[in-house]
DNA sequence: CGAGGTGCGTTCAGCGTTGAACTACGGCGG
DNA sequence: CCGCCGTAGTTCAACGCTGAACGCACCTCG
């Protein structure tokens, strides 16, 4: 059973390939009895169009690539989820790649190399510089997503998300104003500001200011990622140390999963005790005993706008662009 | 900065663009130095092969698509997860989508209409029927994946995952052993042998009667989706219809979180009064307090075999093709 | 009545790659 | 010396589609 060609079609109805073509595509003119014919010929053959030879011909794939470094992290997963129903209403396909957080992947997923041809990319790094970025030698449409990702725009490439520092502030306002004064921060680290925290931890800085609580060190927790493996060590850790805390704030929910694990292990009341604010609003939060209060990033604002930047009516634009994000208090 | 052909590369070397076609494709006769120098000129222009055109001549993609019902569920996150980095160690790219559960959705993806050329589908279906898979035009290479998928396999179509029903008994099993015997099934569906449910409530069936456990029909919670919603909803159920019982087998891990959540908020303490079993293994599970026990489905496994199937030695292969299962107890 | 639309459709070439078929040449056995 | 084989390439056509350019009626208008 060869598969059905416009050839075929054509040879059906007793037109040229090109008029069929138009047809398909809804170009050029064709009138409407000729046109019927030849849909009731597509119908009664199932043609369905190439996409390689029309790409070959015309460019364009309708790939879109998404690179994230893990779907196991919920974020991704459920960011994937709904970006994949974006692009599907617009007519494209998604095609999912991990980076696994190394440099290398990432790396070869800015040149976009091993992958078939694509009209954009969505790429949330954690390990690329500004100097990796200049660097970049494909033309492909990018867009950035992630708190890494806002320190790596340009004129030519995009970011979006949700102002980082600003929710971060938020969300840590949230525990000052029920009284917690010994916040715990979970998720940081240092270096430059482009990596992957920095953002976080300024939001919670400039709350802590706000309110005159003074920044103890004691309190910060670096992780080396966001999971809830690392975020259960922290508070492990805290409570190993003697550290006093009556809040924490978790730089992502994954985080704050492991930090209510570990802290239920040690029969630590919740929220009594201690009070827990995450980031990302997953799903998963709100069916947590208690749940989870979070900062809710606005997913579908976000693979909307996109969209638009890769293959819609803002191609081309650059620099930071803010969503609106919430507290979602629970 | 217009793209790197063969042509381009072969005009540097002064050869012909089918030798750099067979450098590049490991075919034909090459001397040594003449390798060479097309490898130096490849790396020196930056030449990557227009996969659109390599397909549209050899008739293969280098494109695997996924098709479940929403990523949004952990485990078919943890699932693509898996399956997207099995893939790229064969080479190919895996495209995602989503059907969320409607036989509209799944009828389309049957035949892979709206999808570039694939090599190969991986399909969790929900509602489709036999007479549907009999009546599939599309010759891509197929194959089931899921507990509804089970039933719909063919000579032609393999489906591949743990024995379902045996793994469902272990499950249920485990609970007898541990004293229960009110043991709550959530995830109950009626109707044909082929709807999604039936299979691991033939394990709970099996494993009551191996242990002389009457069915008690009370304890069976039917249930529209298998998420977190769904499986608070039936605990919910239960205890407003004041049905007692010291177990609960829930026919996924979803469905698991959601009881436990509404446990929870009922205070009643799991596992001394309520011991629960899930069944997939999601990540999330080792982290809940008490952590959940549950059924390793050994998606490593699965997905190895499932690229055999669509593009390995195991070509051509159909039925049913079981994979190793194991119990979690936490 | 001829010049210039306008509606409908055609022909042609070529996108970049690769399978099949072909050439060229040195060595080697009969 | 001839035919044949193995090595190392080349040439050519075709994969299925679409953009550009070109008919060719028919109609309108100065």
């Amino acid at each position: 059973m060869a598969r059905v060609r416009l050839a075929d079609v054509a040879e059906r109805v007793g037109v040229s390939t090109k008029t069929v073509s138009n047809v398909v595509n809804g170009t050029g003119w064709v009138s409407a009895p000729v046109r019927e014919r030849v849909l009731a010929a597509i119908a009664e053959l199932g043609y369905r169009p190439n996409l390689a030879a029309r790409q070959l011909r015309s460019g364009r794939s309708g790939l879109i690539a998404l690179c994230v470094p893990s779907l196991r992290e919920p974020y991704f997963a459920e960011f994937a989820s709904e970006f994949v129903t974006a692009a599907e209403a617009r007519g494209a396909t998604v095609l999912v790649t991990q980076s696994k957080g190394t440099r290398e992947v990432e790396l070869s997923m800015l040149e976009s190399e091993d992958l078939p041809a694509i009209d954009g990319l969505v790429f949330s790094p954690l390990r690329l510089t500004r100097e990796d970025m200049a660097a970049r030698r494909s033309t492909v449409p990018l867009v950035l997503i992630g708190e890494h990702g806002e320190g790596l725009a340009s004129d030519t490439v995009p970011h979006v998300g949700p102002d980082n520092a600003a929710a971060a502030e938020t969300a840590t306002r949230h525990l000052i104003k029920q009284g917690r004064t010994r916040i715990a921060a979970i998720g940081f680290q240092p270096g430059d500001g482009g990596s992957t925290g920095h953002v976080r931890f300024e939001g919670y800085r400039r709350a802590l200011a706000a309110a005159g609580i003074p920044l103890d060190p004691a309190l910060l927790v670096e992780v080396d990622a966001y999971n809830r493996a690392e975020g259960s060590a922290a508070v492990e850790q805290l409570l190993a140390d003697g550290v006093a805390f009556d809040g924490v704030f978790c730089f992502n929910d994954s985080l704050a999963f492991g930090a209510l694990y570990t802290l239920g292990v040690h029969r630590v009341p919740v929220p009594e005790r201690v009070a827990v604010v995450g980031y990302d609003n997953i799903e998963e939060g709100g069916f947590l005993v208690p749940p989870l209060t979070t900062i809710d990033p606005g997913l579908a604002t976000s693979t909307g706008l996109i969209l638009d930047l890769l293959v819609g009516d803002r191609r081309g634009e650059g620099g930071h662009i803010g969503t609106p994000f919430h507290l979602v208090a629970r």
